[in-house]
DNA sequence: CTATCGATTGTCT
DNA sequence: GACAATCGATAGA
């Protein structure tokens, strides 16, 4: 007998119209590359559209235009002047904040990109991530199931973490950052 | 390990 | 003018 083998599931439009919160969850586990570098999603966070911790609370604007665009567009954000993000949005006005992976794939120029060799700290953080997969505004409203993206799940669950979001001072207390259970790769511990 | 702080600039009020 | 979905350095337990 065979072993069968892991079925792939490519993410498209369907896969992100829907709960913004349902899509974090799924996304853990997951394969994001970029131009040939990238890993395993091992966090995530939920943003929704009547969320006032959501760049689209308050509506639509300049910086938040793709939040607001077709689902499964990548929205890409500064952070503080300095970071790059990468959000995939979902239902109008909702996104997926990508904050942390396992690095798998190009390691070597992410290593260049980041000026660090720590696998470790290579891609924990959503900015760091955004650096080494060589991310920036550019990106903004740009397909993530088209090249340079390549985005792609195995199917079935992977086992999750839940805890409150990082770095917002409103609706602290929503429990909608999601984890790789057990993963060394987070940017903080749950 | 945890806590604190400065950097840096686009965006919105 | 205030603030920000962060990071890296530094100081101290």
């Amino acid at each position: 007998m065979q072993k069968s083998e892991p079925k792939i599931q490519k993410l498209d439009q369907v896969f992100f119209q829907r709960n913004a919160v349902e899509v974090a969850k799924e996304l853990i586990g997951a394969e994001l590359l970029v131009g040939g570098t990238g890993g395993i999603i091992v966090e995530a966070e939920a943003y929704l559209v009547d969320d006032p911790a959501s760049h689209s609370f308050g509506g639509r604007s300049l910086r938040n235009g793709s939040m607001f665009g077709p689902p499964g567009l990548a929205y890409v954000y500064l952070s503080y002047g300095i970071h790059w993000c990468l959000n995939t949005v979902c239902l109008p006005g909702s996104a997926v904040l990508i904050r942390a992976l396992e690095p798998r794939t190009g390691i070597s120029l992410m290593q260049a990109r980041r000026g660090i060799s720590n696998i470790r700290l290579l891609c924990s953080g959503p900015g760091r991530l955004c650096q080494a997969l060589g991310i920036d505004g550019g990106h903004d409203g740009a397909p993530l199931n088209r090249q340079p993206f390549a985005l792609r799940k195995v199917t079935g669950s992977s086992p999750l973490v839940i805890g409150k979001r990082i770095g917002i001072s409103r609706a602290m207390d929503e429990p909608w950052r999601f984890g790789l259970q057990e993963s060394n790769f987070v940017s903080r511990k749950f």
